[in-house]
DNA sequence: GTCAGTGCAAAGCTTTTGCAGCGCG
DNA sequence: CGCGCTGCAAAAGCTTTGCACTGAC
C-alpha cells in the first residue's frame, strides 16, 4: 500500500471527504516525498495545470499534520512537510549553509538515544526534529566564501 | 567573564559601536538565558522601562545570531533565541505540546551521536538543532484533552 | 565630522480566516 | 440535499527595509 493509499484510507476513515484539492496535495506529496513549502506544493501544482488555491493548499497540510500523515520541518522559518512512513521509520535533515543542499539521514543510535534523553525527562515524546547545519562535503573542500 | 562581558567584547572586536538598544537587548539576553523571542525581547525592555524599538531587536538579534553569540530555536514558526555559551556547551529543548512547558537538557551521548552521523554525511557540521515534542510528565499524568 | 546605530512606519512573507458557492456522500 | 471542501480576498502575525536623525568614536 503506497503512502497517498494510505492518507486515502485515514481521511476516509476519520470522515474526512474526497475533494479535488486534497488530492492534487496528496499526490505532489506522495510523487516528490522530500520536504515542500506550502508556497513549493503550490507552484509546483500550478506548473503543471492542476492550479490550488494557496489556503486549500494549507488547509490540506494542517489536516493530513494533524492526523501525522505528514511531518512537518521548519527550515529558516518556513514550514515544510513531507509525507511520514506509516511504519514509524522517519529520517533527519542536514542542510548545507552555502548551497542549501539537503541531505536526509536516518540513525537508529540517534533514535535510540532521543528515546532515553524523553524518559528520563518524564516527557511522554511524540515526536522530535533534528536539524543538522553546515558545509556539505562540496562546500567544505572549497575555501570559504 | 560573563556571556555580556564576551559578546560586548566580540562587538567591538568585529567593528561594531555600542549603543542604547543593543546593550538593553543583550542584557536582558545575560540576565534571562532562556529562549525569548523577538516581540517578547520588545515587551519586557518596555515593561522595565527601557524600551527599545522592535526593528532595532530584530537587528541586534541578527548581529549576534551571525557573530555565533546568540543560538536561534524555531519554536511554532516563531523565532526565539538564547545566549549561546562561549565555551561550545550547549544544551537542546523539550517543548509540551499541551501546556506548553519548556524543559532543557544536555546529553553528551545525544552529541556523540550527533557527531557521528555529521561524519558519515561528510558535512562539516557547524550547528545543529534537536527539538522534543510531546506531553511533559504533568499533562501526561492527566486524561488527554 | 562621519557613519553605525536607532525609532518609526511601511512593506514583505508566511499563514490564517471569512464567506459564498460547489459537489461529495 | 446537507455539510464539508474550495477559491478568493482580506486579515493577522512575524520579520525586514527605507529613511531621517542621533550619537559613538
Amino acid at each position: 500500500m503506497t503512502w497517498v493509499e494510505h492518507a486515502q484510507r485515514e481521511l476516509s476513515r476519520t470522515g474526512h471527504r474526497s475533494g479535488g484539492a486534497r488530492e492534487e496535495v496528496l499526490a505532489l506529496l506522495g510523487r516528490q516525498g522530500c520536504l515542500l513549502s506550502a508556497q513549493e506544493i503550490h507552484d509546483q501544482l500550478r506548473a503543471t495545470g492542476r492550479s490550488v488555491g494557496l489556503a486549500s493548499v494549507y488547509r490540506a497540510i494542517e489536516l493530513l499534520a494533524n492526523l501525522k500523515l505528514v511531518h512537518r520541518v521548519d527550515v529558516d522559518g518556513t514550514a515544510c512537510y513531507e509525507p511520514a512512513d506509516p511504519s514509524g521509520d522517519h529520517h533527519h535533515h542536514a542542510i548545507c549553509d552555502r548551497c542549501g543542499k539537503l541531505a536526509v539521514f536516518e540513525d537508529p543510535e540517534l533514535e535510540r538515544v532521543l528515546g532515553l534523553v524523553g524518559a528520563r525527562l518524564g516527557y511522554d515524546v511524540g515526536d522530535h526534529d533534528v536539524v543538522l547545519r553546515g558545509a556539505c562535503q562540496d562546500c567544505s573542500a572549497q575555501p570559504a566564501g
